[in-house]
DNA sequence: TAACTTAGTGTAAAATTTACACTTCCAAAG
DNA sequence: CTTTGGAAGTGTAAATTTTACACTAAGTTA
């Protein structure tokens, strides 16, 4: 029977996790630097993931692989899609790798792909586990990747750009309060492009979801700005009656 | 090392496909019949779907399960997520039927759910294999099916949902001619409210995606409408622009 | 006090969305 | 052959949204 023979080649199962965070300059991700001999320094990179456990959920299996790893802990993760090429091991510094680290390193491994927003103040990575370092790095400087992170990377960043259409997600990214400067800067990091000033203020305070606060930017050297925070009951009331148009 | 541990018990991984077709009327989903003590019907009924090879990478292995239990062939299939819970083979009805067709009935199986959209009149459904019966059923008459394939199928829904407002997807559940009324049919059908034909009309046809055809219906019993063939050539030069309003 | 930097503001034109009702053409029923 | 039923097809005005565009204000630093 068929399944007798799946049974005794059942893949290994791993969590792949793409936390992005923000600077205010530009869009950060996450990624671990591995012992081993690398030729170049991308291939010494990689997302932080690992194999789960057995009656581990996904989700919860992602968040744990993430904390080992990264010391990132409590982060909202979403999926982005499984990857399972047969031969995505395939580059030889990674299966070398994977020899020093697992009991069965042959074995083909499926992949499913999380990613994330956070306020990059509010975590200092520490590498742990496997990891030598765990560092933020510019997305626009990444152009490659160990294994088939550079390909998970890029969908997960498509998959954020197409839900900040949707829903204004961004704002994981921010800290409590902020300017509309940050923010709009926030919005360009994301969708790669520049927005106008003016069209971005008008339309993100049309839509009644930031609300002012009195206090003021202190110590810029330039006109201090008015900090705004996120109105998460306004964004929820704003949903609920169907709203879904928040792109720029 | 925790690695070994893993490796004896490795999940079982398998693909589910949830094939949309429209009959002109409404939405449909191929599903499958299996043999069993099913207190109700929706229990018998399920997402075709199996175990995937060694060494086969996903989407073949979606569409090679797809064929074995339907007969449908060579369709394109998107991936709409992993679901992985460790106890999404909970019902005992699910866990009596494994018995009888895997070799591992207790295994834990985690799944990767891919979507499709076709021409209903293009495929008639062909049971095989452990399917006692493939047919389509209107989606708004399911309200539960086997393990968790009915939140499966929601999440394929919303999927198709939030596909349509971005590309015109659609168009692989019409046949190569149809009329603007068809057309809107189908969008209604899939995004669950009625639509205006004037403003509907309108704005498709500037989207200058669809080649009027001289040919008109015949032998209806009211004006023949005109039939239009959706014109790739002007979509793909309309994408590349960076078009992506398809939106109703 | 001059220079630099970002904050903050308004308007007009164009494009898109929305709401809305009647005539036309065909087949089927009588 | 006339009537009836049913979807096809068509235009406009109002409201809303999008787009393009440039100067003054308020701080810090040199």
């Amino acid at each position: 029977m068929k399944a007798e023979k799946i049974q005794q080649l059942n893949p290994n199962v791993s969590v792949d996790c793409a936390v992005f965070g923000f600077d205010f300059e530009q869009l950060k991700v996450l990624l671990i630097e591995r012992e081993g001999n690398f030729e170049d320094k991308s291939q010494r990179l990689a997302l932080p993931g690992d194999l789960i456990f057995n009656y581990e959920n996904l989700l919860s299996a992602a968040q744990r692989v993430l904390e080992e790893l990264t010391g990132l802990k409590d982060i909202f993760l979403k999926q982005v899609g499984a990857f399972g090429e047969p031969d995505r091991i395939s580059k030889e510094t990674d299966k070398q790798w994977l020899r020093s680290i697992r009991a069965n390193p042959d074995a083909r491994v499926i992949t499913i792909a999380y990613y994330s927003l956070v306020q990059i103040t509010d975590y200092t990575p520490q590498a742990n586990s496997f990891a030598t370092s765990a560092n933020w790095y510019d997305v626009r400087e990444i152009d490659d990747l160990a294994f088939d992170h550079y390909s998970i990377l890029r969908q997960a960043l498509d998959q954020l750009r197409m839900e900040l259409q949707s829903r204004p997600v961004g704002f994981n990214l921010m800290p409590p309060k902020f300017t509309l400067g940050q923010l709009q800067k926030m919005y360009e990091a994301i969708l790669g492009k520049s927005l106008d000033k003016r069209n971005f203020r008008r339309k993100i305070l049309k839509l009644d979801i930031l609300t002012p606060l009195e206090e003021k930017q202190q110590e810029v050297s330039h006109k201090p700005a008015q900090y705004f925070m996120f109105n998460e009951e306004n964004y929820n009331n704003l949903r609920e009656s169907g709203f879904d148009n928040f792109g720029f």
